[in-house]
RNA sequence: GCCGAAGUGGCGGAAUUGGUAGACGCACCGGAUUCAAAAUCCGGCGGGGGCAACUCCGUGUGGGUUCGAGUCCCACCUUCGGCACCA
């Protein structure tokens, strides 16, 4: 009678056997399948192991921070699930592990500011979201859980470093991968460089001798001839992971320095929004540089190695592949020595090398401009070079703020302004060309192609990071020189021909013919001669030029810098390395065990000079110092960030227990690569970059079988929220928040309040723990629903009004199946015609969509089927069989459910249990083509699929739809049959 | 500024390679059932006109290609995402 015990009374009554009792009918399943472990995986040599084909269907792993799941944060696992259960059913080997990133910042801060130890906070936080991700019913295989902060999985990600650590990458090997490519460049043991040396096979370089002489000490000139430290250094220099004194994004509050890629623009940390600050400090660095090509090109390489013969390509959405390729920023150019002048006797003093994306522009370059930073202008470096006066012939406005100040003071000056504002405000970027500053340095350079010579400037708009940190200025074809010379009144000389069809500009970037520079129909015999030639061919031949007169030579230049790979933090894992009293670094026994420290917390605060002070040099002696081999040891004190355990995570899910290797490799071809990775977007310079990286690594060493992880990548979006203030600004849950009308008001005090729409979250008090809805409307009943928001990879609002509409849709399929008396209403018998066409075409339509991710529609379509049999007294057996095997991966428990009450036994659960559209009379044999008269759209007609075209022609002009639109006699002009799609007539 | 994606009812969103736009859901309206409500079931639901059969207009704006355009091409407007002095 009454349905109201459903959805509003806790505890449900057994009075009534035909209700859908969704909370015990799911605790039940639940319960079952983890007790049963259903969603087992078994790899080769392990226990049930069936050598079927295989899927390898993986989750970005959560991060243990204590608030637990609110509902936005499983949209992309119940996708994945969905996918897990689908795929099972067709009958592949699907391996669907769940773990916790419980390593690193987030854990980390979440301790700190609830003054708990990280150790303990990151267990209970897992074991709460554990229980959340259970409760949802998804189908992991719970023994493989992982999690990062664990000795077992450490050890693993310290013995990868030490791979790094032990290699160099050698850029002169072509090899060819498992897929028959030709590759230049691959990471080879250190071992065999140190074997070359010593053999005398390999000499020393010029590079090799300048870093020990950097260090302050003679270069020989063999590698027998040096001590241990000295033959360090040179070493250092090539191994994989480095140390190295950089520019670091120091973070005060964060207590520890940052990768480029956890700073925003704005220069604050991604993690915490605390303020960074450019610092100069010695970390360990990880040379992905090295791999900056093969990074960039296996994005789009066709034929990547699947480890099994066979071949794959990336298939990831076009933006991550963008944002990827940006940020390596591959840039192909010529780098080009101009010559110091000694600014009283115009003779050569020195050498400036510039990097420019448009060589065949050299003869425009007026002035040159180098970053604050850069040596020439640093006094007390060897090539300082700035004079003691100013020429007089130098304007006022050269000389910066106090045209009164001595040339060194002006540019000191500037130097101290630009050091403090590394990282330029939102604002300060509204303004950018406008804004340019800079000081003209006393020194002049010779430009190498025409002679002339060209006043050296210092700007900000130069930056020490990218390229040689210094620029040749050709304002007539660059935004930015042309405002600085503009500003400056420095000459423009236009040596680019723009197109005709450009219009007037004064500054034009483009392609264009060269002018304005030697040769052309007049000639001359200036080697550097491209007058008249096509930007393309000018770059070519100026090139070519450059380094035939050794002034210059082709070059490639990357935005993607090092990766500084050390935080002075405790929740992270301790490198494997100690340090000889020689100040050299060697690896050390592993693992290298967290010591447990009560008082972990790193130095904080807002200054930005505090001292660097890793926590775990507060750790006991026993720990800090080690014996190696008879001589004492200091271990490292810094700890790897938090990106180290998840750039492998997906390789040791494949053999969790494994204590001798990392992964095994017979279970590592099977299983690798991932075929389905679902995560979030945020990820995409980050944790997607790093991890490729590492990967490539092993795969150079032999240790992975794939040159790439993960096959295809799917970004789900975000479940956002409205959230509401109050007049003092103050979060309102939104469990208190009632509508008037549209207006929102503050339940019981009546209060009208503001809306925001964004991220949904336990600050903004606009999250609900995902077992809250889950026991009011079911888990299933959530589950639809955040896949019928709309397409999975876009972020879509919650709102309470539409779960309902689901909960309906999963009520109307219980009644359909049960009886009110708890009978099944399942019958034996045939389906009729119209309905079995339309199962046929549901089938192929849910096929179709799960396979391509489209879960809203996939739902639809079984609405619409369901809503069909709404109102029947009984339903044809092979009809049900089919719609509980549609929704299964979808609604797992409640068909779970209907399929034991209907007497099918667990089928759902079973392998190639799955649809089989292919075997079924799919091609429908009539097909529905509309039918224009005149142009107009008349109706439609229903004709054979294959059949002659004067018979389509007398079936159409018979047809009542049409006949009413010719006229009296019958007459046509022309016929047109476009099979398959359309007819049209003209009468 | 540069690069990328997208603009469809009151709302979320459907629409194979160009082929009857608005599937499905929410909200809303009418009816049945009920003492009543909830729940359920039946029906309606882009706009204009018509008693009706029907008809005209409709996928951000303006052009174009085509028998036929939400879909393809050009220009513009708006929104969102990424990058940002990258030489």
């Amino acid at each position: 009678m009454s349905q109201q015990a459903v959805s509003t009374t806790k505890s449900a009554s057994n009075q009534r056997p035909g209700a859908y009792e969704f909370r015990e009918l799911e605790r039940r399943w639940r319960e079952f399948w983890l007790k049963e472990k259903t969603h087992r995986a078994a790899g080769p040599g392990e226990p049930g192991f069936e050598d079927r084909p295989k899927c390898y269907i993986l989750d970005m792993f959560p991060y243990p921070s204590g608030d637990g799941l609110h509902i936005g944060h499983p949209k992309g696992y119940i996708a994945s699930d969905i996918y897990n259960r689908y795929k099972r059913m067709q009958g592949f080997n699907v391996l669907h592990p769940m773990g916790f990133d419980s390593f690193g910042l987030p854990a980390e801060q979440y301790a700190i500011e609830h003054n708990v130890h990280p150790a303990m906070s990151t267990d209970e936080c897992i074991e709460r979201i554990r229980g959340q991700l259970q409760f949802l019913g998804l189908s992991y295989d719970w023994d493989r859980e992982i999690s990062t902060s664990k000795e077992d999985y450490y050890c693993w990600t310290q013995w990868i470093f030490l791979q790094l650590f032990q290699c160099w990458f050698d850029p002169e090997v072509t090899w060819e991968d498992g897929a028959g490519r030709t590759l230049q460049g691959r990471a080879v043991p250190i071992e065999q460089l140190v074997r070359s040396l010593a053999s005398g096979e390999r000499e020393l370089t010029a590079a090799d001798r300048q870093v020990i002489e950097d260090a302050g000490a003679d270069a020989t000139d063999s590698w027998a001839g040096l001590n241990r430290a000295r033959q360090e250094l040179v070493l250092n220099n090539y191994r994989l992971a480095y140390q190295k004194e950089v520019t670091v994004n120091w973070c005060p509050g964060l207590g520890t320095v940052l990768a480029n890629e956890e700073v925003t623009a704005e220069g604050l940390s991604e993690r915490g929004n605390c303020q960074v600050y450019r610092r100069p400090l010695k970390q360990w660095m990880l040379r992905i540089t090295d791999y900056a090509d093969r990074l960039l090109e296996d994005l789009d390489a066709e034929r990547l190695a699947d480890g099994k013969g066979g071949t794959f390509a990336l298939d990831w959405p076009e933006q991550i592949k963008l944002m990827q390729r940006n940020w390596i920023g591959r840039s192909h150019g010529a780098n080009v020595v101009f010559e110091v002048l000694d600014p009283q006797t115009h003779q050569l003093k020195s050498r400036l090398e510039v990097f420019t994306t448009r060589p065949d522009t050299l003869f425009g370059a007026t002035f040159m401009v180098v970053a604050p930073q850069h040596p020439l202008v640093t006094a007390g470096s060897d090539s300082y070079a700035v004079p003691e006066t100013w020429t007089d012939s130098t304007p006022d406005a050269w000389k910066g703020e106090s045209p009164s100040d001595g040339i060194r003071e002006a540019l000191g000056r500037y130097q101290a302004t630009a050091a403090t504002s590394n990282f330029r405000t939102a604002d300060a970027k509204q303004e950018d060309d406008k804004d340019k500053t800079g000081v003209f340095s006393g020194i002049f350079a010779r430009n190498p192609v025409s002679g002339t010579e060209i006043p050296v400037f210092v700007a900000d708009y130069v930056s020490m990071d990218y390229g040689t940190g210094s620029i040749m200025a050709v304002p007539a074809h660059d935004d930015r020189d042309y405002a600085f010379a503009s500003k400056y009144g420095l000459p423009i000389m236009k040596v680019v021909d723009p197109p005709a069809s450009t219009g007037k500009v004064e500054c034009y970037t483009g392609d264009g013919t060269s002018i304005n520079s030697p040769g052309g129909v007049g000639g001359d015999q200036n080697p550097f001669a491209i007058t008249d030639l096509p930007t393309a061919e000018a770059k070519g031949k100026i090139v070519a030029a450059l380094e035939k007169e050794r002034v210059g030579k082709s070059a490639i230049t990357y935005r993607l810098h090092d990766w500084i790979f050390s935080r002075q933090r405790y929740w992270g894992e301790p490198f494997p390395l100690a340090t000889h009293p020689d100040g050299f670094s060697v690896e050390t026994d592993l693992p290298v065990l967290l010591p447990e420290m009560a008082d972990f917390q790193p130095l904080m605060s807002d200054d930005p000079d505090t001292p660097v002070s890793p926590p775990l040099g507060r750790a006991e002696r026993s720990w800090t110092r080690v014996e190696i081999g008879g001589e004492e040891y200091d271990r490292e004190l810094n700890v790897m960030p938090q990106w180290a355990g998840s750039c492998w995570y997906f390789l040791r899910f494949i053999d969790p227990q494994n204590d001798s290797a990392f992964c095994d490799t017979t279970k590592e071809s099977y299983f690798m690569p991932v075929d389905l990775y679902i995560g979030g977007a945020e990820h995409a310079v980050l944790h997607l970059l790093y991890s490729r990286f590492w990967h490539k690594v092993l795969y150079d060493l032999g240790h992975v079988s794939t040159p790439e992880p993960f096959k295809k990548l799917f970004n789900q979006g975000m479940i956002t929220a409205d959230a509401f203030t109050d007049e003092r600004g103050v979060y309102i849950d939104i469990r208190d928040v009632e509508f008037d009308g549209d207006t929102p008001v503050q339940r019981g005090t009546g209060k009208e309040l503001n809306r925001s729409r964004g991220k949904m979250g336990k600050r903004y008090k606009n999250g609900l723990p995902p077992e809250e809805v889950g026991d009011e409307y079911g888990v299933d009943t959530l589950r639809l629903y955040e896949m019928y928001m709309g397409p999975l990879e876009q972020s879509a609002p919650w709102s309470m009004e539409g779960i309902r509409g689901m909960q309906r849709f999963l009520q109307r399929v219980w009644r359909n199946f049960i009886t009110q008396d708890g009978q099944a209403k399942v019958k034996a018998e045939p389906i009729e015609d119209a309905l079995g066409k339309k199962l046929q075409r549901t089938i192929v339509r849910v096929t179709d969509d799960i396979e391509g991710l489209r879960f809203n529609t996939a739902i639809a379509g079984l609405i619409e089927l369901n809503n069909e049999l709404v109102g029947a007294d009984e339903i044809p057996e092979e009809l049900a069989r089919n719609f509980l095997l549609l929704l299964s991966p979808l609604a797992p428990h409640i068909t779970e459910e209907l399929w034991m009450r209907c007497g099918f036994g667990h089928g759902n659960l079973a392998y190639q249990a799955w649809p089989k559209h292919d075997e079924m009379a799919l091609v429908e044999e009539m097909i529905t083509l509309p039918v224009q008269v005149n142009g107009k759209v008349r109706g439609t007609v229903e004709v054979p699929v294959e059949i002659e075209e004067h018979v389509v022609r007398e079936l159409v002009l018979g047809h009542e739809n049409v006949k009413r639109f010719l006229p009296e006699s019958g007459e046509v002009h022309r016929f047109i049959l476009v099979p398959g799609k359309i007819v049209n007539i003209v009468v």
